[in-house]
DNA sequence: TATGAATGAGAGTTCATTCAT
DNA sequence: GATGAATGAACTCTCATTCAT
């Protein structure tokens, strides 16, 4: 085979395009056109759009999770974590700036069928972090904080500076030079002991 | 006239339904329904859609910059104006919930022409906030942050606090309780000198 | 009063734009912003768009008329009639653009109800013309033709030319220039004894 | 299959739609329905409405010009040539009604967009039977004319009693009778050397 | 007379989804 | 598994017309 498997293919696709222009700007015809793959098989992968964009969303978050608890392991101290967190969720505008602003864009869907789905994996992503907020607080390494808001917040940071610097201005190219590190400052310093 | 004007009514709809709906989920046959308006009328007083949205969320920010102006008046110690205007952003649930997912909501616009015209109104907001906080930065009541970029790192947490409190469970509930606290206390750990 | 009476603007309006730009481009609003009214004033004087559009007709036909009627009464010899006619449909390009134009649009009415109407108002000036081919085959001057056929036959010829003429390439230029000759040196062939 | 293929049904009601009622007062609605087809079926096909007008145009001017280069190349007198031709295109109104009036109604195109993609069809027919006028001149059968400006005087002739004899009157029905002969007299009086 | 805010039926078009092949 | 022709509900928007002032 000299092509990834379709099903990669697919998901590749989506994520690409529903980050650059969001759910509903993005039809069926564009993934699989992206995909080269027809409509039919698209629909043989995924049930509806919404089971294909929740599976893009759910792949980017599992792959940052995978990422904040690798580094959890690593028994860095906390102010590093938190930044190598952030950096991460941030997430290499170099290597991935679609998935970073995908994430960003799982805040608001429109339509209330999938909002109620996307929101759960959001409480997943965010009840993970939350997670590891505790952890630190048990460990005192940040004060104590309500770790859910503490971690939706923190997302929310993250998302309105990634989608902040997913434009092109010189405020965007500034944001996407020493965003990682600013946000980093302000969240260590929101959650130092 | 017993009844509010009709321009009125229709921002004041097009308020509640984009805010609880989204902007694509929402219909201009919804918003003429509950403004108790024809269609054409909603066409005589606004160019198309995405210039209602935008009538609306300009007037949901113009009302939040007002009151926030209005604290920083007051000369008020840095953290209880923090506090209040965060107060004042997540913004009294009891008594607009929708203009508060409203702002939420602006974040992630999924139609890449109406995200121009969005991105600017929020960047108008973003630099009114990062103006207070450079005054108050030269005042030595918070320590030297980037302004810009701290004030959509606040608006950020807000937002994802404020789309979490509008559900419905136990924890949106919490939230709506002390969200605006601990958010606050958040802001002022992050940003005290 | 300084402004022509507003009847008068309101058909020089009409004469003008459904020229241009056609029936159905044309929209009563721009009628009344350049006939310089209210769109109130445009169904005080006209029942409605159609009656407008028949009286704007109705008017450049009977101009028409009224100047061949003329030219037969002068006794002039039979081609240089039929030229002079022939011309005044033509219509002075350089003067009266717009009727010229107006007048071949008139052959296809896309609305049913409306060509019902308009057909009757083209009847009426195809008859006229006919009665004069009709005199001037009783005089010997032309050849024995049905009357009716070679009236609409003419208008027909004039109409097609017009149309192209109005285009804005070098053929629609020497169509201007030449045309009402040609044509007519084509009409006369045809209806010579 | 018992039913023709989808494009040709599709066609095929256009032309008669188009034909019978004029292109605004065409919906596409109307067009599915004739078809029994699907409204989207229809946008799978045709771009836009425009195309598939065009396409409709196209295809009759296409079966016209075949027909007529037919008859051109049986080397006969040029008289009873134009006769056949004229013929042709007035068309056999007990077998084609409908196009007859569609050639006729494309004259006057009520949207300037269209206009602009429709003259250059007719253009392109003119030139057509401008060719072989211009062939007849060169071989003496036929004056030395303008051969673009007689092809539209012709066409537009033959346009104008085609209108008019699709009414539902006597002199209508005189016309559809007799047309082709009378307007293939004048044509050849006008064009006889 | 004169106005223009208000109306709403109807227009063209889109697009997620289905299903026979 | 794979295809893409076919579907039709739902969308935004237009515009001739009305009528209270």
């Amino acid at each position: 085979m000299s092509q990834p498997v379709m099903l990669e293919r697919i998901v590749e696709a989506g994520r690409k395009l529903f980050a650059r222009q969001g759910f509903h700007a993005t039809g069926m015809r564009d993934i699989a056109k992206l995909a080269q793959v027809s409509i039919g098989s698209l629909y043989h992968y995924f049930r509806s759009k919404d089971e294909l964009f929740l599976a893009v969303v759910r792949k980017a978050f599992e792959e940052r999770l995978v990422q904040a608890r690798e580094l959890m392991r690593q028994g860095l101290p906390a102010p590093e974590i938190l930044r190598q967190v952030l950096t991460v969720y941030f997430a290499g505008f170099a290597k991935e700036p679609e998935t970073a602003q995908l994430l960003s864009r799982v805040w608001a869907p429109e339509d209330p069928a999938l909002w109620r789905k996307l929101s759960a994996l959001l409480e997943e992503y965010a009840q993970a972090i939350a997670e590891i907020l505790a952890e630190a607080i048990r460990a005192g390494a940040i004060r104590p904080v309500h770790p859910l808001l503490a971690a939706y917040a923190l997302l929310g940071m993250a998302g309105a500076i990634t989608l902040r610097a997913a434009q092109k201005d010189a405020v965007a190219e500034e944001f996407r030079r020493s965003g990682a590190e600013e946000l980093a400052e302000l969240a260590w310093h929101a959650l130092r002991p």
